[in-house]
DNA sequence: GTGAGTGCAAATCTTTTGCATGTTT
DNA sequence: AAACATGCAAAAGATTTGCACTCAC
């Protein structure tokens, strides 16, 4: 049976309190900050546990470091080049994309991602700074 | 001054033998069957140039190690769930997409991948024979 | 001869795992 | 008390970097 623990609380509150997207790396050092004998370990294995339990959602990010999300509804992402953060970004979610695959090759096509790269807002003004 | 020397002449002739992709490192040991002296940071070193140079492309993949592609045109692709390999997709480039997103809030896109997740023929056919 | 390129080891970064200890039920 | 969860450190996997040495030019 599963329990109930102070550490658990404390993640889960963190994260829902998120109005992007967080790291693990980050989520643990603001847990970090309320509970500073937490081990990294054990906010990664209850960020696990939650994605499993469908609280929040785990996006898988081209070359870095995924992404822990409490909005669990699909949607696409845009992964800054410059500073590498990542941000939702408003489109509809294409749900029968699968059905634009031509020949699926004995494939089961369970869901899909989509992320654009592009140069956030703020690295912008930075490089026109210059 | 580029320089040639046989370890760019190898390791690129290894990928463009490729009939799919391959990680950094599995390029590494097949060059390494030939070239048994050669360090793992020249072949990632090399690959990293010769993606710079547009000799072959580079598809980063959802938590994963990125996979180096001797066809360079856009194309999107498929990880098995099971054995994390990844596969070409029968499938149109969707060229203007980025049309599709609403507001971009002072992005500036630059392109974009989509990865589908799904079971790859072999592994389902381990799963059917349990 | 000069400096780009190499090879090695070490460092980085993210995530996972083994295990002794602590805590919830 | 028994089982599950935690915390720490170490491991694992991918890639990068520092640096002395080599070799292509």
């Amino acid at each position: 049976m599963e329990r109930n623990t102070i550490q658990k609380e404390i993640i889960l509150s963190i994260i829902k309190k998120l109005d992007g997207h967080a790291t693990a790396n980050e989520i643990y050092e603001k847990v970090n900050e309320e509970f500073p004998t937490i081990g990294k370990s054990t906010v990664c294995r209850n960020l696990d546990r939650f994605v499993d339990q469908g609280l929040i959602a785990k996006r898988e990010i081209p070359n870095g470091p995924s992404v822990y999300d409490p909005i669990v509804t699909d949607h696409y992402h845009v992964k800054c080049t410059e500073c590498k953060r990542v941000f939702d970004v408003d489109m509809e979610f294409i749900w029968d994309l699968e059905s634009s695959i031509g020949d699926k090759r004995g494939f089961i096509i369970s869901g899909h991602e989509i992320t654009f790269s592009g140069l956030c807002p703020d690295c912008r003004k930075k490089q026109e700074h210059r």
